[in-house]
DNA sequence: CGTCATCTTGATTACGCTCAAGCTCCGTGG
DNA sequence: CCACGGAGCTTGAGCGTAATCAAGATGACG
């Protein structure tokens, strides 16, 4: 990881019915946060570590991941332009975060931004991103314990073109991270990916971009 | 679902490490609230129904599942004597809440107790709670994403004989609920039990009770 | 003591995993 | 510009774990 560059892409907010001190908080993060730049499969933050520092994706995507003593993965969850993350509420990180592709993360000390008056507004900000990754995790849990591998792959691209905002939708993981998400191994996610391409409910231009052919048919398959 | 006697279980709190005005904010539960008797599988709420009361188990135990369209169902978690659940954080539940057996339940307007002075406590009682939740889900995901069988089963003993006080432990709940936890069937659940018995690492003495015979071997399996 | 729900056990099936090739795409260097 | 190399993805064949289907056994309760 290095420095980064002053390398201003314009960032949405996080979410768009979120209070102005929000949005305050937010631009203090940018003011008193320091940036850095990871590469592809670089750790932002490890397993175990301490957990005092609040994170933003401001390019690129990241994984929460946790690995088993014998090596088989668990990814948590993805973590998009835009999104908090890293508050795993604990004094330490139960997963371990990396960068998907190359990224830029933007780093606040709690404490700092705690102090510098933002207290409430930073508070609001924790606990929306805390709720929103409960809910993801509650949806997560469904999906792992009660859905086929096709129901999985669906639910997931699903997921992927409604937040996405536009029609040709690139997947900003490799196959092993989707299936490491979905608890399958690639070979299923690639032969499920295969057979909706097959019955025409999605088109892959290449391996990393798809686009929705029917959404009614993908709905009704990730249920 | 019935009123309650005036059936004064002593109740043990919620996290011994909890602060002294979280304590009292349970008090004023008690005091507030209304105490609630609820036979096996009656719900205590539904999926989709508006959030806005605390719940605690005061006597018994209660599941929160969710059910898919044809009859999947998932439990997303336990609570037991002492919990505070229901805290979903949307403004409707995502889960619905049933009695594992005959249990009391008191429950509280969210609005009233803020009305009544206890707001910081409050806040903190809820944070602390949907903390637990969090890393609940999160163990949760790990455990259906890239456990096996054996391994769920094991899990799910460990739990809880780890919060169990007495050496003889007690099962709330019956096959089906545990299987619907570790997204299994109950076939595969007894299979595994007996399995985990015939193999000396627990002894079930009949079925809802078992004691841990070999703890180190359980945690192994576990992983 | 009989009845019914719950749990266990057995036989068979199937979904997803493993192992093993091939293929595609993309970057690199000739 | 094209040939080469390698990582990532797809496809195939066979296998194994857990699901399904089907009886029994156990146990709780009237």
């Amino acid at each position: 990881m290095s420095l980064a560059y002053d390398f201003d892409t314009p960032v949405r907010a996080v979410q768009t019915s979120r209070s102005v001190a929000c949005n305050e908080t937010l631009d203090l993060m940018e003011r008193m946060g320091v940036r850095l730049v990871f590469a592809k499969d670089e750790e932002v933050y490890g397993q175990d570590e301490a957990a005092d520092l609040i994170y933003r994706v401001v390019k690129g995507a990241v994984r929460t991941s946790r690995l088993m003593s014998d090596g088989r993965r668990q990814i948590g969850d993805f973590h998009y332009q835009g999104d908090l993350f890293g508050l795993e509420c604990g004094d330490t990180h139960a997963f371990s975060a990396e960068a998907l592709g190359d990224c830029v993360i933007l780093m606040v000390k709690r404490s700092a931004l705690r102090a510098s008056g933002a207290a409430e507004s930073l508070d609001r900000l924790i606990w929306d991103t805390t709720v929103r990754d409960l809910r993801r995790a509650q949806e997560h849990v469904m999906l792992l314990g009660r859905k086929t591998a096709c129901e999985r792959v669906a639910s997931f691209l699903l997921n992927l073109s409604d937040n996405a905002d536009d029609d040709a939708i690139d997947l900003p993981m490799g196959r092993q991270d989707m299936a490491d998400y979905l608890g399958l191994t690639i070979e299923t996610v690639s032969r499920m990916l295969t057979q909706l391409q097959g019955s025409s409910v999605v088109e892959f231009t290449c391996a990393r971009k798809f686009r929705v052919r029917n959404p009614a048919a993908l709905a009704r398959l990730a249920d």
